[in-house]
DNA sequence: CGCTTTATGTTTACGATGTAAACTTAAGCG
DNA sequence: CGCTTAAGTTTACATCGTAAACATAAAGCG
């Protein structure tokens, strides 16, 4: 049997959680910018080309952080839904919940968005989450005899609303007022017909 | 003596005009990934530092580009929506250009996006014009006795639907599908009544 | 136990980038 | 003409991503 504590079998004691740990610590304390891999590294108290070891590239480590974001962002969008009863409450519910994580973590937000294009396909991205929360709303809010292509509009809609406002928000286009997303995202309803 | 065509009083002859066309032209070849400063410099024929006579850095050069950008998306909007014949065609029309123009220019429109944040506030941005048409619309649509918030909200929501549904399908969250747009946009519909 | 292998890091090095500083050239103007 | 100044160039530097060579510690095996 091996050690009691969670102990590692590594060299220096699990890498590249360290560096994703710190990464996502400067994401945090950088609120805009962007971030280096050389950066991560010190940050780590190691070499910057050790991080090689652990991914191929700087894209790598990046999708990474993407990835640990698109969990958070299921977390608090499957937290704010269970606060609400009923479907139409719980879906604005994970809408808000979008547009305020991006609003929280703009940082990471960025990288999120700026990486979504490398996820792995259907390989484990914790935003599969998400998407199905929103596609089981969309399906309860829907008349039970819509076509899977108009669900599919619909799912495209939510999803392009709260992105668009989370982004234009970000890039100060538009007022980052909290009454505004609570506005913006309640007076969405999906059309009954297409 | 000197040529009779049309000259310069300048050394290399308008140079910034220069380098914004040759940076336009790199951004339509490569429909990804950055530019550099240097790489306009190069495609222009002309030296890195050249560039400091006429921008401040990188960032002031990339707001010219995303400016040029915008003046293209809303010269493409007008164009759509003067082939519509009433207002939510017309309306819908601005909608679907937005999001084939970011189609059509991909390295551009995320310049444009990249640098909305500069904006130098209420300067000439032709950016402008876009939202004017997309105000008028808007009071056009609604009912009128709308209140001015709800007219805001509104456009809000219109303009984050497009943005969104744009970065979505650059990103390759969700297909290109030009059937898609038009479905999604076509069937936003304002809410009546908050 | 010692020896070999392999995983994990480090140092060094290279080309590219953004930009500051010093220098050069050419227009414009008295 | 000579002076001033605007427009470019060359050089230099810190930083970046990353390749290559080297170092070391852990693991495995006799």
């Amino acid at each position: 049997m091996k050690s009691p504590t969670p102990k590692q079998t590594y060299h220096h004691g699990d890498l590249s959680r360290a560096l994703i740990a710190s990464a996502l610590a400067l994401l945090q304390a950088r609120s805009d910018g962007e971030i280096s891999l050389r950066e991560v590294a010190r940050a780590t108290g190691v070499s910057a080309t050790a991080v090689y070891r652990h991914f191929p590239d700087k894209e790598t480590l990046f999708v990474a952080l993407a990835e640990e974001g698109f969990e958070r962002l299921a977390d608090a969008q499957l937290a704010a839904a269970a606060e609400q009863a009923g479907a139409e409450a719980g879906f604005k519910a994970t809408g808000r919940a979008y547009v305020r994580f991006a609003l929280a973590n703009p940082a990471l937000f960025r990288v999120m968005t700026s990486h979504m294009h490398l996820t792995p396909g259907d390989s484990a991205v914790g935003s599969n989450r998400a998407k199905r929360l929103l596609r089981d709303y969309v399906a309860a809010l829907l008349p039970a005899d819509a076509s899977e292509a108009r669900k599919n509009v619909t799912v495209v809609q939510a999803w392009a609303l709260v992105h668009g406002l989370a982004v234009l928000m970000l890039g100060g286009q538009i007022p980052p007022d909290p009454a505004l997303i609570d506005a913006a995202v309640d007076d969405f309803h999906p059309a009954k017909r297409g």
